[in-house]
RNA sequence: GCCGAGGUAGCCUAGCUGGUUGGGGCGCCUGACUCAUAAUCAGGAGGUCGGGGGUUCGAAUCCCCCCCUCGGCACCA
């Protein structure tokens, strides 16, 4: 028995185009899969613990578990609704799963993988607790951006461990923080070392999180602080801690599969503990992860290492899906470049097979997708429905209005190269699924339709019926068949559709290998245009509501300040006497600036649009109050202004000559 | 700067263990046809295969240098 899990969904929000990006490919693959007769488990769930849903559950004034339910149930909904079909969708808050982390973990600290350190971690006087990962906000020690407890997310994007922030300060109060001890629990990682790399030299699976994860692993491993103050989550035996949601997220894949096998059947303990073979130090399962290029960390990394120190099956697979654009830009909720799947896309009234086949067929898996609606439109109407749709709905209907769906009272075979041509787009399918090529697969049954249509045009049935009804009944027969290969071959990508088609011609199973069988297909009723068309008012108006949405969202991140704000700015008019470029850097040029009372050294971010030598002699705008920070080891004492240019400094300068040390006000 | 992934016609791409005129899809132009959701079919235009060197009888494919894009890190004060 197979496994296949998807990335699990974080409960905080709902889904979007995203998600899909993952999960879609995810069932299709499952789809092919079962269709070529294997035994497949398909797995997933709501990911629930963490402190951003226990912190958004506060700002609501509900319980993370209402909080919880609430997309739990969105998730299931959705993705039921675009045809993603789970044997289990679980989460991680249920009684079963609580048991099985804390099994796990337990067998972690038999194995002596985990150990306990005094750390200092930021407390809150006022709040009188513990912060954290997102209680708690402060500056990156690597970078020095402003970060939150886990992870400087806008800066550098390092992972933090719990007590690295610098000048920490409560998210809910405002109140800085103060340091205090602390035991926590850690995770010997770095005891990993070797297996990780061995592990992830041999493990399938996409080039994309493969590289990354190898990376990470020769250069930056530290041992994992896996505990956290919190109420929710899981208990971390006999302490009042709750285990990481990083560590019991994964474990979510295993206790979801003992659910889903309690119902089906199977054995849980056979997938996840025996695995189907051994080699040297790695005991591979059969376990195929689909994940988002954002949790490749995790999976590549964490998880390998704790299956390993419980001695379990390790995946066999991880398949990382490609970033999503939306209209060209980095997708971004905050940035409004976001397309919910329930209100944008399944409220307007989209068949869900539509958004699929985009999915799937825009480019590989492991490349960049971009969602653009005038794409979308584009792809649906010119593609499924022009050369897929047309081609089903000219044959069935030309055979129920000439033969009343029956062209078997005639004397016809197979055509050779029909049979082929079936063959053909069969076998590239199998292929293409065994290498994740999603894109590849469903090229494949377009072609077939387009030989289809080809064959259909060239045969000329429209006028052998007037001359010769026999051999326009082979010609139909033959066109049949390659519906009804169509309809098999194109199910696991557009399932609503190609059931609807299935029950016109009668076919009852999608199995691989009867794609090929020539059988006798009959039109059982009268045929419907399998596709409706995206009318392009519809679509402009998804245009509308994007571009509204990307306004809002601009609008939303204004800040006013007031006079007393600027005032607390010291700008001040400087002039450049000295400038070169930062050794080994690529941006920083290193300056010496007069502002009138003395001549300061700052490291300013330019060195992409200008060179030093013409920088000298400048007068530049300069904040004079800012606080010193080091650059490449080379200190800074203020800081120039300049209008960013897509990335690019362009410096601001007195319009005429001023007197050095001005105020700018 | 370092490490990844890339740069092939307006867009998405195949080819990349070197070898006949670099394939395909969408869009575009012309013609044909009418069974079909103006769908389909035939034909066509459109490429210095990022740039420059080199190896070779022969390179999109191998080697070197450079440029650009994306992601990650080191520095966005």
């Amino acid at each position: 028995m197979k496994l296949v899990t998807c990335g699990l969904p974080y409960a905080n929000g709902k889904a979007h185009i995203g998600h899909l990006r993952t999960y879609i490919p995810a069932d299709v693959y499952v789809k092919y899969l079962r269709m070529m007769g294997e035994k497949v488990l398909f797995i997933c769930g709501s990911d629930c613990h963490g402190t951003p849903i226990v912190v958004n559950a506060e700002k609501e004034g509900i319980s993370p578990r209402e909080l919880v339910d609430r997309y739990h149930e969105h998730f299931k909904k959705v993705f039921a609704s675009v045809g993603i079909e789970f044997d289990y969708f679980g989460r991680t808050d249920s009684e079963y799963h609580h048991e099985m982390t804390k099994n796990f973990v337990k067998k972690l600290i038999e194995k002596s993988y985990v150990y306990s350190k005094e750390i200092e971690l930021a407390y809150c006087p006022k709040c009188k607790r513990f912060l954290p990962d997102r209680y708690v906000e402060g500056i990156c020690p690597y970078c020095g951006a402003v970060a939150r407890g886990d992870e400087c997310d806008q800066g550098c994007g390092r992972y933090l461990e719990p007590g690295e922030i610098k000048e920490p300060r409560c998210k809910i109060c405002g109140t800085k923080a103060e340091f205090r001890k602390q035991k926590h629990y850690f995770f010997k990682l770095t005891a990993f070392r070797d297996f990780l790399l061995e592990y992830l030299d041999k493990v399938g699976g996409t080039e994309n999180a493969l590289n990354y994860a190898r990376k990470w692993v020769k250069q930056e491993l530290k041992d994992w602080c896996i505990t956290r103050n919190l109420e929710w989550g899981v208990k971390f035996p006999g302490e009042d801690l709750v285990v990481y949601v990083w560590v019991d997220a994964p474990i979510g894949y295993i206790s979801y599969t003992r659910e889903a096998c309690k119902n089906l059947g199977c054995d849980w303990e056979k997938i996840w503990v025996e695995g189907v073979k051994k080699e040297g130090d790695i005991k591979w399962g059969d376990i195929i992860h689909f994940i988002g290029l954002d949790i490749v960390y995790h999976h590549c990394i964490f998880w390998p290492a704790m299956l390993k120190g419980v001695e379990f099956a390790l995946p066999s697979a991880i398949v990382a899906s490609g970033m999503v654009k939306v209209e060209g830009k980095t997708f971004s909720k905050t940035r409004g470049y976001v397309v919910w799947v329930e209100d944008d896309y399944l409220k307007s009234g989209f068949n869900p097979d539509y958004l699929r086949y985009y999915i799937v067929n825009y480019t590989s898996h492991q490349k960049d997708l971009n969602f653009s609606w005038k794409v979308f439109m584009d792809k649906v109407n010119n593609e499924l429905i022009a050369n897929l749709g047309n081609f089903i709905y000219r044959v069935t209907y030309f055979a129920w209005k000439n033969f009343e769906g029956d062209v078997w009272s005639f004397n016809v075979k197979a055509d050779d190269s029909v049979i082929k041509a079936v063959e053909k787009a069969r076998n590239e399918i199998v292929k293409a699924i065994k290498n994740w090529e999603f894109k590849i697969a469903s090229d494949a049954f377009m072609e077939l339709a387009s030989f289809g249509n080809n064959y259909f045009q060239s045969k000329e049935p429209w006028e052998l019926i007037k001359s010769d009804k026999e051999k326009c009944a082979e010609v139909i027969a033959n066109c049949l068949h390659i519906v009804k290969a169509l309809t098999i071959l194109a199910y696991p990508v557009l399932p609503f559709s190609m059931k609807e088609v299935a029950k016109i011609i009668g076919v009852d199973e999608f199995r691989m290998n009867k794609v090929n069988e020539f059988e006798k297909i009959k039109v059982l009723k009268k045929p419907k245009p399998p596709f409706k068309k995206v009318e392009e008012e519809k679509i402009e108006e998804m245009e509308k509501l994007m571009i509204d949405r990307i306004r809002k969202a601009d609008e939303k991140t204004v800040k006013y300040v007031t006079i007393d704000d600027l005032s607390k700015l010291d700008l001040r008019v400087g002039k450049i006497l000295r400038a070169e470029k930062v050794k080994k850097s690529r941006k920083l040029i290193k300056l010496e600036v007069d502002i009138g009372n003395e001549v300061r050294q700052i490291v300013a971010g330019i060195a992409e649009t200008y060179k030093p030598e013409e920088l000298v002699g400048k007068q530049v705008v300069v904040v004079a109050n800012m606080k010193p920070a080091k650059l490449m080891g080379v200190e800074s004492r203020g800081m120039i202004l300049a209008a960013d240019v897509e990335g690019k400094a362009v410096l601001l300068t007195p319009e005429k000559e001023v007197p050095i040390g001005s105020k700018v006000r």
